[in-house]
DNA sequence: TTTCGTTGATTGATCAGTCAATAAAAAATA
DNA sequence: TATTTTTTATTGACTGATCAATCAACGAAA
């Protein structure tokens, strides 16, 4: 056991075991034994590293944030053209990293604790924020400004939703067929623009 | 206080105390003594007259479901065409009774515990199967089945991620934007279809 | 006098969070 | 280099609080 600069792997040990835990158990019902447990280290330590389960459990909801948000860079720097934004932004969320069941369980459970963490609440719009920003950069170049207003609304709502579905695995079972809705209705919305043009 | 037939009257209070402290407290971390004070009686009472408290919390999914359904038949009995049962099938869910602070934070919450307890899971399933059997009973007349099928799917995607939006009080905040989303996509699919024709 | 409605008090379990103690590594000192 | 000292890593054991669930008891209605 190297007992050099164990801070780091601790803490990164422990967000990752506070994911697993969240996803087998599906909610944020879980004890710091638990965790701990599953990060090979005892409760104590956990604590010690990290304080408060709370901010054990902002710290994991960050590291999230921090991951989808690199994955969404990364996609749209490949991006040409403003449509091309538009669905990279999308693929993101149902990318096979991003659209998994343990990620998804934390999500929604996350979102549930926001109704009482204002902590978590922040997190939780800085997300919408840039989700909202980053579809609104391609969409405003294809439609009028109140249209892509109410496009992006109806897109983060319906990644929202497709997260819930996926997270009761009735239907959509798969990510591409969550990606086909969003992009019929992405598609479907610009062809009419197109048709009555 | 009459001491005739109490029973009704207090499991609805005890369902309608347990609704309030979800909507409140915005997660079914509730206490029975929490809920048994706002309808007015002791804990012990609230275990005499349902067990334990996962059968309160069920007893009060149902109650959710059974308003639900009442409202939407209600709404359905009028329509005449397929048209308008789809948008009443739609207009039940962001209806003033039901799209409230309260009700959609009881629903989320029900969505994470689904993913412990089965059988909760067992009601969201009655749930979203009606719905989409609703949807579909006007939608398979106005387009082919399995653009019926998907257009059902996204309906009911858009229709939880409102929810959701609308208990964080990010986007969205009121019903009549909510709605205003969801007919735009049904309207838009189906004057594709048209143009197209 | 049996059944119904009701509660206060209690029990037992579960947990978050603390702390004192231990061992090993690093740094400082001789 | 050998030593003491300090810092880092780690835990088992404990505490205190919270709660679901139980139960014996009591008053009132049937």
């Amino acid at each position: 056991m190297p007992k050099i600069g164990m801070e780091p792997l601790r803490r990164r040990a422990l967000i990752d075991a506070t994911l697993s835990a969240i996803g087998s158990r599906g909610s944020l019902d879980v004890t710091m034994s638990e965790i701990a447990g599953r990060a090979g280290v005892s409760s104590a330590l956990a604590h010690h590293y990290f304080g408060a389960k709370d901010d054990l459990l902002q710290a994991t909801m960050r590291h999230l944030l921090t991951e989808l948000n690199g994955d969404t860079r990364h996609a749209l720097s490949a991006c040409r053209t403003p449509r091309q934004r538009v669905s990279a932004t999308i693929a993101v969320n149902f990318s096979d990293k991003q659209f998994q069941a343990e990620t998804i369980a934390a999500w929604l459970a996350f979102y549930v604790e926001a109704q009482k963490s204002t902590a978590l609440r922040r997190l939780l719009r800085i997300y919408a924020r840039r989700l909202h920003s980053n579809l609104m950069s391609g969409l405003v170049h294809l439609m009028p400004r109140a249209d892509a207003e109410q496009a992006s609304e109806a897109i983060a709502a319906l990644i929202d939703g497709l997260y819930i579905r996926r997270a009761l695995k009735d239907g959509t079972p798969n990510a591409a067929g969550a990606v086909a809705i969003v992009e019929d209705y992405l598609e479907t919305r610009l062809a009419t623009r197109k048709a009555l043009a």
